[in-house]
DNA sequence: ATGCAATATTGACAGTGTCAAGATAGATTT
DNA sequence: AAATCTATCTTGACACTGTCAATATTGCAT
């Protein structure tokens, strides 16, 4: 991949997006810095700005590859139809509780505030995550018609409520406002017995 | 409160939190430092040092305000004993996603990552904080006692659960990731319903 | 009045993102 | 092969940030 000390680093753009990728994981965004970044891959401090037109873009093409990891982890589960539903359902919810307690600070950057709030999302990043904000609510739709959660709300409120549970619980967890990481299990079974109050006791429709 | 131009201030650490809480409101967290902050009260970059630690001993000073205010909101709701129960815990859902909405920058201050997170709170502010989370457990508890919540799910699982479906819509809000703050109502009834469920038709138990 | 503690000040340091101007090298055209 | 173009990388600089150390001023208690 790269040469040894050239003027030309030769593939800096996938260089910093995974070291980022790893010094974010490790120490936080807060001790995320283009110049340490810079300096750990022996380049020039403006040398990423040649790759990403400022630290928003960078850290939007980051969250893009979280959100491409993401789906195919959520896919997986969603088209297992040789399970059925109700086993669907609450693995997804697990799984999505898992996958942000196992990368913290990655689900902070692609769910929080400093790409979403100021619109600093790159065009890029929003190509990314749009769909997979629309996946969750056909997905909702889909539970609702196989009777898992209740049918007469409309599916678009429905998923923001119920990603919005999600959301939460996942937020308490990784922000270490509450909840402590040894409950996830039970807090997504709770979460699952929920949604699912009305399909109690009922027997599991097949698809 | 504050003299002319004296060396003393006279009441420089209200001052500060006042300025900063509105600084805070207005520019969000990104824009707040505390030598603006200082500059603006007319004082020395290292002043506000004498009365706040750091600058998170600040931001814990602020945020432990917005949780006393939000504890009289909740609590005027809760208290509400000529309500039905099921109106009184609609109208938390509303009011609890109405004070995120309307205070955005606060609500993130208390519930997320900057002062949860690497323990950065101030005793001060545990002490204020922990005491909310606590009541939402007992407010919990007692909708479960009254039918409008599972009765047969452990009561902190569910608080953390249900709190959890109104911080993750809360959070989708303000933070801007998906929903639009125009469905704020709607989401809330979405909520309610999906909580409560079981209780639909029935009528409503008083208390 | 003297001394102490609270409060405020200037100076300094290390760190940040990012712009402007210039250097280098690889690719493309002539 | 030579010239040119363009992508890439560099150093220098600027305006910020939080915070420490040393110093000055003030009000209060003795």
């Amino acid at each position: 991949m790269a040469h040894k000390q050239a003027y030309h680093h030769g593939d800096l753009r996938a260089s910093i997006i995974s070291a980022a990728t790893a010094r974010l994981e490790l120490h936080g965004i807060e001790q995320l810095s283009l110049r340490k970044l810079a300096e750990d891959l022996g380049v020039s401090r403006t040398a990423p700005y040649h790759h990403f037109k400022d630290k928003n873009a960078l850290l939007s093409a980051i969250a893009a590859t979280g959100f491409e990891n993401w789906k195919v982890t959520a896919q997986s589960i969603f088209e297992r139809e040789d399970l059925p539903a109700k086993t669907r359902l609450t693995r997804f919810i697990h799984a999505y509780i898992h996958y942000a307690a196992q990368h913290p600070q990655l689900y902070d950057l692609m769910f929080g505030r400093t790409l979403w709030q100021h619109n600093n999302a790159t065009e890029d990043l929003k190509a990314v995550a749009y769909p997979t904000f629309h996946y969750q609510v056909s997905m909702t739709r889909h539970w609702q018609q196989h009777g898992l959660l209740p049918a007469d709300t409309d599916a678009l409120r429905l998923a923001q409520v119920t990603w919005g549970t999600l959301h939460g619980i996942a937020r308490l967890v990784i922000d270490g406002v509450y909840a402590n990481s040894s409950h996830i299990d039970d807090m997504c079974d709770t979460a699952a017995a929920l949604f699912m109050q009305q399909y109690r006791g009922a027997a599991d429709p097949a698809g």
